[in-house]
This record gives C-alpha cells, structure tokens and sequence, in this order.
DNA sequence: ACCGTTATTGGAACCCGTTCCAGGAGTGAT
DNA sequence: ATCACTCCTGGAACGGGTTCCAATAACGGT
C-alpha cells in the first residue's frame, strides 16, 4: 500500500503538500493539487485512516450506545443515526447494552477520544455519578431519549403522551380505562413510568377513578401481556379501552382481545405508543414519536457539538402527536 | 492524558517495559509488572487504542455491512455478531447498505485495514467483478447468509426450505397451494427464488398443479402482500394453503385472512419462513432458520481467519427446521 | 534595481504505541 | 575469578498521517 511519502516523491513534492491537497487546503497552487491529485489516482493511493486518526488526535467514528437494540424503536433511532453519521463521513460503532453491568466501564471506555469522536446514548440513563463525568467528558455526548441537565438531549413529553392518550379515551366516552405497561430497566429513562402517570393525571382530572386492578405491569415478553389481558377482561367491571404504554403491548392486546371473541375497538379501544410501522398497518391508534428523527437530530446535534458549535447543555423537547386509526371508538354501550 | 512514557518515567522504567506489561509479555519480571501495573492503575492510564492501531496496523473493528438492517431477520444476525464481536474485545463498526449505489465504492472503501480488522457482509452478494477482490482482499471477510465461492460463508438452503414447507403443506393433505414472496434486490442472494423453486419442486414431485394466479411477489410491503392475499382468495379456484417466503407475508396473510372472515388455520393454511420471535406468539408454523447463529458463528469464523486459523474458502450449511404451529393444519374439505 | 508582501513549498517534529536490538545484571559451572 | 548463559531492560526506529516553521519564488510598487 502506497504511503504518502511514496505520493510525495513521485510526484515531486513534499508531504506537507500531498497532506494539503488531500485535506483541501487552499495553500497550493492550482497546478500543483491537479498534478498531485492525478498520482494519487494513478497510484491508486487512499490515506490511511489510521494515522489520519492518530495525527488527528480522533477517529472518524461516533459511538451508538443502544438499550436492547432489538427494540423496534431503537432500531428506528439508530436508523436515523447511520443515516446522519454516513452522510457526514463518519462510521458508527454499535454498542448494546443488556445490563446495568455492561453499562458501568466498558462505556466510559468507548467514550474517550482514542475511540470515537461523539457518543450517543440511546435510551439510556446514566447513573448519577457518571453524569458529571459525562458532562465534562473529553468528547461530547449526546442522550436520544431522555433528559439530564448539563448532557445535550433530545426526548419527549412521556407524561403528556399518557395523558393525550387517555383524554383520547375520555372525549371518545370511555369510563373506565385501564392501563398495560412493563417493568422497566434502571439502565433506562422508564418513560412508562411518566406515560402512566400522565394516565393518572387524565383520570384524576376527568374525575374518573382507576380501579383496582387496572393498572397491570410486568416484563416486556408477548405472554405476560397476554396474561395482563386476560386478568382484566375477567374482572367483574371489565375496561372498555386500555392504555397500552407501547405499540408493541398495543398489539398483544388486540390480538388477546380478539381471541376472546371480543372485537376491537367494538367492544374495546386500545391505544398504543410510538406508532411503529407495524402500528399503521394493523390499524393501531397511538400517540407518535419521531423515532427516526431523534436518531437523525441526535447525531446532528452531536456533529455540531464535535465543532464547538452548540452548547453541550442543549435540550430539544421533540413533538408527539396522536394518530387516531381504527382501534379506538367510542364505547359500545355509551352512556 | 497520560502516555505511555509518561508511566514509564512515573515508574522509572523504559517505554519498552511498560508496553510489555500491557501486552502480557512474558519477559518483564513480576517485581516490575507489578510497579508498573500499580503506577498505571495510579495514573489512571488507558493505552490509546488509536496508537495501538497504527503501531499494530490494524484496529480493534469489525466491520458489519448489512442490507435492509432493519428486517428483523437482519438485526438477529447483528446481535449475534455484536455478542461475539464485544466478547473478543472488538468494536463492530455497521454499515447499512441500502441501494446497489451504496454498495459500490464504500463496502471496499470500508473493508482496508487501516478502517477494520475484517469484515462481514450480511445477506449481500458482491457483484461479480468484486467477488474477485474480496477473496484477496488484504482483511478477511466473511459472508452471513449467503453463498459464495472463494469467500468464506454461512448460509442455509433455501431450496429446500421452500420444498420442506410445501410438503408440510402438501403431507397434511392440501392440493391447492400458493406461493407468496418479494421481489428481491440485487444486493442480496434473492432466497426467495430459491424458495420459490423449492416449491416448485415440491409441487411437482407430488404431481400437483400450480395454478395461474397461485404464484404472488411484489415489493415487500403490508399493503403489497395484503392486495396479494385478497387476489388470492378472489380466485375462482382459492388455495386452501399459503407458503409464504417470510414470517412477515405469513402474519399480514394471517392477517388478511381473518379480515375477510376467513379461519387460520382451518380455512387457510400459511407457513412462513425465519421463526422471528413474533412467529412464535402468534403461532405461525414455519421454517426455521437460526438468525442469532448465523451471525454468531460468523463474527467467531471471521476472527479465527483474522488469526490465520482458517482456510477463507470455508462454507458453512447452517440448519434449517420445520416448526408446525397453529397456522397448519389438515384443510377443511379434505379429499 | 530594490524592498516588502504574499503565495507556495519542503521537511522536521509530533501523535503514541509496538518491536527489535543491544546491552547489563544475575546465575551456575569450571 | 572467568566464561557462558539466560533473563530483563532501555530506548531507538517505526507506522503514516498532520501541522508548523523556515525558506523560496513571484509579484507589485517606487
């Protein structure tokens, strides 16, 4: 492989000019970059990122650290990421985190310059003595979904969206609501905790009780979902509607309603979060986030902080929206 | 931030001695290591992996360059190459290759050892003319879902993945059965012609007709395989069984059967193919392929070639299983 | 013709590890 | 005490870029 020194002599000049051509330094001459441009290409020379890095002081590279990357949601946000990141000439390390374990050293070691030169972290919460660290650490990060002063972010209302979701319930003339959401990760932001709270508060101020019972909750599996439907179409004062804190959950519920022989949203409105692909085509009504676009918005915040251009204690709030589809309506037997 | 001299004039000790203790040398005495390691851990100091890198020639990076990363089937194989990749103690940089564009310049722009130490093409097939290149490439590459001469593979057999679910189909007495796939881009290895001509065969071998009408692709959307479906219960002569050549057709076939009243599996029959996680919920039987393996085992076959272990023109059948769930079953009106 | 500028240029120093080579220290044998 | 070893160790060279500094060339002005 050719280096740039072997440029430099065939071409007849110095590094430092080959080095300038290469970086697109306005400090050579027309007849110079042409000359030393067509040996480049004849030798078929490509710089070495490598040293580039090394001289540079960083690499060309942004660190994506994913809370369970299999998410659907999180692969939106990373989607997003590439895109943004490749546009700009940069590759994406991925890291997936599963535990909390994971997540004490082994990110602190990937956000130092000599690895990348910008961290996003998706979905994830750092704990509270790693804020500081993060805040003044060497190279800039940037958290998509979530809010931490003194870190760059970019996150939503979750509480909001649990109260537009169940006010959509309300107006529609439900009565009694449930609400299905998971257990959820310390390593996270547990924005279900906010959309339920947002539910609570929708309920309260509609002078609308929650019953016993109707707030179910456990791991993010298919089957326990499934489990929670059942418990509450078994109760003697079944929901007519149920909050779901995801799409996913969304689904299930459909989907156990159904094999009930119940139909939906008949005999039951469901309501889910994020608007996945999926959400659209099964007709899923759901308050949206931009999942794409935090990614998107997230690595370009953090390009622009790679540059001193923003200030790292930036937060941008991003909209949802309710997306009214067909498995919400109003309930059967109305008052 | 500390170098590496720094340490050794902190510790009294060459530059030499402290990189042997980082490397586990055998030549550095224990009373020296262990001052070194204790000077080190003192100063906190962390080698600079991009140093390392150029000294080395090469860095601690995988490259993963994935078509359609957001297929669920894709994202399987990334988890396990990004399981196997952190576990050695490498960075798994992602390329998401959307367009044959794409693919051209970067991939081998992206696969030199200054950027990766190698690479996995994940359900890509170079094109001809680059096949060559690959093979000699200077870091090695590895090919998940995919067969290719002179480059080390996993793969499975798609064929008779097509012919398997057919004959399920066929061996629980159904005679009228259709096929329901997607045009393939030019990247990938296009399975589902394969599995296409897998039940073709299958037909054949068992004497039955394919029906004009019975054989449906279209761009892989919900709203495509859904007008699919219904053209294919709007024929005079309706199949009483689908092969579908993804879990994804099977759930919007599943899906486009109910709306139309129709029963799963006791009207229509539909076998997919993968066994994604949500096949398994939703009951859908289908050919399973192993997702997480493939990628697993390739990132461990592409380090073991990284270290000389092993011949690149190594090729890897990966398993393939029938799972009967409830989408099968002996057709109603049966002969 | 002479001087001050500005436009280019070459090349050394630097980034920070790894590795090789030339010793020096220590040990056992004679 | 001397020699032959083995075991450790220090430090220079090296990897391949970037960048800064000194130097040359070219140009306009008087």
């Amino acid at each position: 492989m050719p280096t740039i020194a072997d440029v430099a002599q065939r071409a007849g000049v110095g590094v430092g000019t080959v080095s300038r051509v290469l970086n697109d330094s306005p400090l050579v001459s027309d007849r110079t970059r042409d000359h030393v441009l067509a040996v480049i290409d004849e030798m078929n020379y490509r710089p070495s990122a490598l040293a580039r890095a090394l001289s540079i002081g960083t690499a060309g590279v942004l660190a994506a650290v994913v809370q369970r990357m299999t998410s659907p949601s999180a692969l939106q946000r990373l989607r997003g990421i590439l895109d943004v990141a490749s546009e700009a000439g940069f590759d994406v390390i991925l890291h997936n985190v599963k535990s909390v374990d994971d997540h004490k050293d082994q990110v602190r070691d990937l956000l130092r310059p000599d690895r990348c030169a910008g961290g996003l972290l998706v979905s994830i919460k750092p704990e509270d003595r790693e804020v500081e660290k993060l805040a003044g650490n060497e190279v800039p990060v940037v958290i998509v979904d979530g809010r931490l002063p003194g870190i760059a972010s970019l996150y939503i209302d979750d509480e909001l969206g649990g109260r537009m979701a169940t006010e959509h319930l309300i107006e529609l003339g439900h009565r009694r609501i449930a609400f299905v959401g998971e257990w959820e990760d310390v390593i996270g932001f547990r924005p279900t905790a906010k959309r339920l709270a947002g539910y609570r508060a929708a309920m309260a101020d509609a002078g609308l009780e929650v019953p016993e019972g109707y707030v179910k909750s456990g791991p993010h599996e298919h089957v326990v979902t499934l489990a929670s439907t059942n418990e509450l179409l078994d109760l003697d004062d079944p929901p007519t509607a149920v909050v779901a804190s995801a799409d996913s959950h969304a689904m299930v519920i459909t989907q156990g309603a159904r094999a009930r022989g119940l139909r939906v949203p008949d005999d039951l409105s469901v309501i889910g979060f994020d608007d996945l692909e999926i959400a659209e085509h099964l007709g899923i009504s759901t308050i949206r986030q931009p999942l794409y676009d935090s990614g998107a918005q997230g690595a370009r915040m953090l390009l622009d902080l790679m540059q001193g251009e923003t200030r790292s204690t930036d937060h941008v709030e991003m909209p949802i929206e309710l997306i009214v589809r067909s498995s919400t309506a109003v309930p059967r037997h109305s008052s």
